[in-house]
DNA sequence: TAAAATTGTGGGTAGTTGTGGGTAAATATC
DNA sequence: GATATTTACCCACAACTACCCACAATTTTA
């Protein structure tokens, strides 16, 4: 089943091999639109996992950067750890995608991944780490949700 | 008789196959609407069961979802926590979705399971589990429901 | 009441998907 | 400029999934 373009969901664990590559979930590729031309551009997460968005929607986040004014040392420090770890990957016929050993050693990577759909993008985790946000999760006490509850209905 | 589209009411058992799928009742098939495209999607319950959502209605949640900002801790959180479990299906011809390992590990769904309407969507719980909330159901004490007097009729 | 249609459950099969490894081209190193 | 190293692309295969058909039980229709 088509879900809509460009629209990441679920939970899917996958093995990095030898070479750095990792599986692209083929519910994934299938909701790739056309324009994006197989590609995905990874980078650093705002957690300790690799983001990994399609071309199309990384190119309109090249263009919210580009508008910040580097008079501002918040902004500097933003454009910079964005732009400096961001790479494009193409998948091969199988629907591979090559990680960088930079991101794969900042997102701590082993062999086992998980990949979660974030809707716009997705995100690659060792597992381990994951379940330890899971617990911090928890954490988030009900205030901040009820902010949520404004702008959402679930 | 066919009720309001998309609304979905009573209770029903079904089994759960060995490879993870389950009926969808024929009433609730019959009162989805076309553009759901024979879909639902599955995710994880506040209590320990499964929601399925009509296509259409899982839109809507996916929307307010792309427009939170990562930036914020608690929205990636939320975002996270939203869209990892969740899970497209399309019935077959039969009328039957496949559950993910993950949603039927986390509900604890065995052979014998029931399907509870819960008007905008469904409920898949384990039957004993079920019992047991009953039994917690008895001890919200009437103030609880006091709450809910101004905001519905019955 | 009998026939026809629908519904729920089980299982088989062809095609897809995920993973490992090989080889040639491209890049880097000396 | 020759050699070493990395990268990109190709093939192979096991495991899984989507799709198909079968059939008993139930409900609807005539």
């Amino acid at each position: 089943m088509t879900l809509a373009e460009n629209t990441f969901i679920g939970e899917y664990s996958y093995t990095l091999d030898s070479k750095g590559r990792i599986n692209i979930p083929s519910k994934f590729r299938q909701v790739l639109s056309e324009d994006n031309k197989n590609t995905f551009v990874t980078s650093r997460g705002m957690d300790e996992c690799i983001y990994v968005y399609p071309l199309t929607q990384w190119k309109e986040i090249e263009e919210s950067l580009r508008r910040l004014s580097s008079l501002s040392i918040t902004n500097r420090t933003f454009v910079r750890n964005t732009a400096r770890y961001a790479s494009p990957s193409t998948f091969d016929k199988q629907g591979r995608i090559t990680l960088t050993s930079a991101l794969i050693d900042y997102s701590g990577l082993k062999k086992n991944v998980r990949i979660i759909g974030m809707v716009n993008k997705m995100e690659i985790w060792n597992p381990s780490k994951l379940k330890r946000i899971d617990k911090e999760a928890h954490d988030i006490n009900n205030t901040s949700y009820d902010e949520l509850a404004d702008k959402i209905t679930i």
